[in-house]
DNA sequence: CAAATATAATAGTAATACTATCATACGTAG
DNA sequence: CTACGTATGATAGTATTACTATTATATTTG
């Protein structure tokens, strides 16, 4: 895994950002330093003056990697889902039973991230933790069809639809695989965010993870034909 | 239904406003109109002086009744989520069979929004919008513990607790009822919003609601005892 | 070594998210 | 009918945000 993984790239939109931050030193900068600091004080509270500060850089300098922090949260998120995608496609790709398959799959999704050091420069734990508590606030905008329409959230849709056709390989006959397929990635940050939050709204903790929960959910739903 | 709201007041928690905005006329303006301008632009782009400028009133009016925008969205979100408890605490009181209490419930928290004349100032079809849009965002923030604790979460949490109750009543077994309910409350809403935004994401049309996807997927996931 | 490119430093702007103060209008108790 | 308290309005002011523009200084590369 981490062999095959070591000198690929993740791919992500370049209408994003202005300049790759992967072709240079302080673009690995930012994006390395930009997960840190999201994660402490939040998205409301992130701005390209306190990134400077961290990194010792100038403000105008991370302008020129993205145009604001909405773009670079895009550019976390996609990431973060490209990053998965290659996880659940390698993972994936040997097994030929689709009921394994998608069990498998629905585990990648809903598990817990651990470290990779395939990508030195980001912390896919605290990545994770970003899209569980951000993730939404970037397509919950006026600008979401805009955005939508230059690609923006294409890969978090590739991922709805291979879950989504590894439904409808279990069971050509259920009907709303592309609902099941999106309430299990929305889902599963929600249920994560409620472990930590409102622990009172979930019944997952440290002796239940959401994977059971939604292995549980997803063929339930989809093996009982009626 | 319309008679028995009719003189009834939905109970907000007093810390999230500084005034309540139901004692005056200025109080009900400001409520009646950030729903339509939220609406228009969005939470974001929403302010305190552009509401001030809707109904001629000055920003420092506005100020007096809520801290900032955040606590009128917090004000907001409790009145529709107390107003929807109303709907289904009548609706379903004299239902004593569970499972068909349990399904009316999940039809009344999914469903389309209709006007309610009860409450004049306040568009219920478009306070579902904001909801639907804006809702995620007046929890995931930095201070949602704080904010919890201060109970500005508790009527969510109460019609959480009121569906996994009735879904334990109808299978006392089953094994994650507080997941299952958490998933429909925010997945009804995120349905809604991948039919207008994402529509390749959801089976959710003109055809077929996110109304009858959830209740397959509730009745399928409890009625399984394995 | 020169030229191109990347980064840093500085300054400036409009808008946001408030706070404070004072004026005025309005409603009602005496 | 008036004085008084409360609600609202008008104005001003501040720190921060979210940028843009310009110029200076490194650094890389041809």
């Amino acid at each position: 895994m981490e062999y095959l993984l070591r000198d690929l790239k993740v791919v992500i939109n370049d209408k994003i950002y202005l300049k790759d931050p992967e072709s240079s030193t302080l673009g690995k900068k930012i994006v390395e330093y930009s997960i840190l600091l999201i994660n402490d004080i939040g998205f409301e509270g992130f701005t390209f003056k306190k990134l400077g500060e961290q990194i010792g850089s100038n403000e105008s300098s991370i302008y020129r990697y993205f145009e604001n922090k909405h773009k670079l949260l895009l550019y976390l998120a996609s990431w973060y889902w490209g990053w998965l995608e290659y996880q659940l496609v390698f993972m994936t790709n040997s097994i030929s039973n689709p009921t394994e398959k998608l069990k498998k799959t629905i585990e990648i999704i809903t598990q817990t991230v651990k470290e990779d050091s395939s990508f030195s420069h980001i912390n896919e734990v605290l990545l994770h933790k970003i899209v569980i508590n951000e993730y939404s606030k970037s397509y919950l905008t006026k600008e979401v069809d805009k955005e939508n329409k230059e690609g923006y959230f294409l890969i978090y849709k590739r991922l709805v639809t291979r879950i989504k056709d590894m439904i409808i390989n279990v069971n050509p006959g259920y009907k709303y695989p592309s609902s099941l397929s999106s309430t299990v990635m929305e889902g599963a940050l929600h249920q994560y965010f409620l472990k930590d939050h409102f622990s009172s709204l979930t019944d997952c903790d440290k002796d239940s993870s959401p994977t059971a929960y939604f292995v549980d959910l997803v063929f339930n739903s989809i093996n009982n034909n009626n």
